[in-house]
DNA sequence: CGTTATTTGACAGTATGCTGAATATATGTA
DNA sequence: TACATATATTCAGCATACTGTCAAATAACG
């Protein structure tokens, strides 16, 4: 009997959940820019790498490199990068951020801000920190699976 | 000097990235059985609660309204459940388990049970249990804003 | 130099995830 | 009963995400 499989306590649901209401938080706070999180994800990337590559990009904030295409096309469209052929390498489109996508930076980094704290404004300072580290131990361990020999 | 918007560290940033490897883990484990986690979810939650209905079931599960829809058309056409009207009211459309969908539902137990773990595994016991414990709190705050008199 | 392998961006197809509108049905009230 | 309101589902439209494929360009190799 009972269903073992409570899937309200899986690190799994509760991972898309937390996300979810990232994102919600997202769209309440920076809504108004015409902006998401993942495009502001690509523009804060370019602001510290300006001239990078797409497939580049993409490995930096951990996108798909199909996912990243449409991304930059909705980018380029608002006009906040731009999309230059490359003179050393004619397969490759060097991206630049824009001075329109410069400005939606630093107008939203406020509201950004806001956004990273009301996601862990449950947890009290000392919780945060602990949250924080476990989290990025997870993505980091994932990310480089150095020592992956038992399984 | 030095950015301090720095995504790589954002808890935004941080969880999307979660989730990110927690769909990939679920899809390695169990791509093979053409089940995605959120038809888990979905599937996993009729189980429990036969006869719901799709507002109720999306609901349960934190699911976009207009979302559950396509879901539960697409586990509708590989014959997991049934969606008959229901007599007491003809809005809605009383969802049901079928006899395939659970045997799929006993099938992915253990890849499932497997890919809890295998998100958490970069954690010991002890940080496993912190982590699932503040995480849990964050999404369970943020679903019930009961005392949200400060901000 | 020429064949092959790799890389880059584009595209098709599928599956979430959300907003808003349209439709049908219920319900409460005057 | 007539009307306003509330609810359940569906649909259109947009924005991620990922797989797989393709063509063009480049790099690697013999």
């Amino acid at each position: 009997m009972m269903p073992q499989a409570d899937f309200q306590t899986m690190p799994g649901h509760l991972l898309r959940r937390a996300q979810q209401l990232s994102n919600a938080l997202f769209a309440e706070e920076c809504g108004g820019f015409d902006l998401t999180a993942v495009q502001y994800a690509a523009l804060q990337a370019l602001a510290g790498h300006d001239g990078l590559d797409a497939t580049r990009l993409a490995s930096l904030i951990a996108f798909d490199r199909s996912t990243i295409g449409d991304v930059l096309e909705r980018l380029a469209t608002k006009g906040w990068i731009s999309r230059l052929a490359s003179p050393d390498d004619r397969r490759v489109k060097l991206l630049k951020l824009a001075p329109a996508g410069r400005k939606i930076l630093s107008a939203v980094a406020r509201p950004v801000a806001i956004v990273q704290q009301r996601i862990v404004a449950p947890l009290d300072a000392v919780e945060r920190e602990q949250f924080m580290a476990l989290l990025g131990k997870i993505v980091a361990q994932h990310t480089q699976p150095a020592s992956n020999s038992t399984s």
